[in-house]
DNA sequence: CTGCTACATTTGTATATACAATTGTTGTAA
DNA sequence: TTACAACAATTGTATATACAAATGTAGCAG
């Protein structure tokens, strides 16, 4: 992707500038792969990011603040981001009985089983994002990024 | 930014999801940190990229296509971001004399005169975001997002 | 036990955004 | 010239999100 092209300017971009606008181009790509990705689930990636961070409570529930904690991006609304799990049928959710303010989030077994099958568009998704990428380039790529 | 003990994670995370992840956790700094920095403006990111190509422009009018062709991150609605930089005196908007199916934003003076304000604090967020790169940081981390 | 503060989630509401349908304009083929 | 397709922007509407206020619960000082 050349930056200059797509953002359309002839004028020079200053290296700092350029880096942030590169970043931001790069990460819509991402997004916009993913959620063409996640479309057939009808699910957003923050709800996917939720499904399999409930995958890693390896059947201990979840609750919200735990949830919000881990979410890559962080939102305003868990409650709401939950709900529609819910009506979608992937997670059930009671209040927690030893402490009635918290509620216990769980995958169901169809959350588990659809989760499986994302696995795989995810995957391809990743491997085709990241396929000029040597393991050596996304490693260097990853110590850069712990600069920010 | 340590990516395992942000998403609060035990398990090694595969080095190609890891990278997009950690992309993603690095653009929500940006993103914060930019919509900090525009804050006191009131203003948001698209919007002031909106200005930005406007001054780009030269007083050259551009139309609502062209906008939306050089943004950064593209929106479905660009009229209602030009309606919201109209209602806040920034730009100004006609329709278009050789065309009437086309409008022609400029940038007021005060936008203008706004603009040079913004342009200071966002240099500073710049340089803050990347104060850790060296030049050549820089330089290898633009040809790595080049392989996206 | 009472009153108070902190906690965890939910709800209300205003704003933002996506997507599709609509409006008005232009160019052009018959 | 008329009819029609393509174009550019706008509007309607459903959904999403942010933020603040409200609800209900727990813990604790006196």
């Amino acid at each position: 992707m050349n930056v200059e092209e797509r953002i359309k300017t002839k004028e020079q971009i200053p290296l700092d500038r350029r880096t942030i606008i590169h970043m931001m181009l790069v990460n819509n790509t991402i997004n916009e792969q993913i959620a063409i990705a996640l479309k057939p689930f009808d699910i957003s990636i923050q709800q996917f990011n939720v499904l399999r961070i409930l995958r890693g409570q390896k059947g201990k529930p979840a609750n919200l603040s735990t949830l919000n904690e881990r979410m890559v991006t962080r939102m305003s609304n868990t409650t709401r981001l939950v709900d529609k799990l819910m009506s979608k049928g992937y997670v059930d959710r009671i209040t927690c009985p030893s402490n009635r303010r918290k509620v216990e989030i769980n995958l169901t077994k169809k959350g588990t089983d659809k989760l499986l099958e994302m696995d795989k568009t995810m995957a391809q998704t990743e491997a085709a994002l990241l396929n000029q990428f040597s393991d050596s380039d996304m490693k260097q790529l990853n110590l850069l990024l712990n600069k920010f």
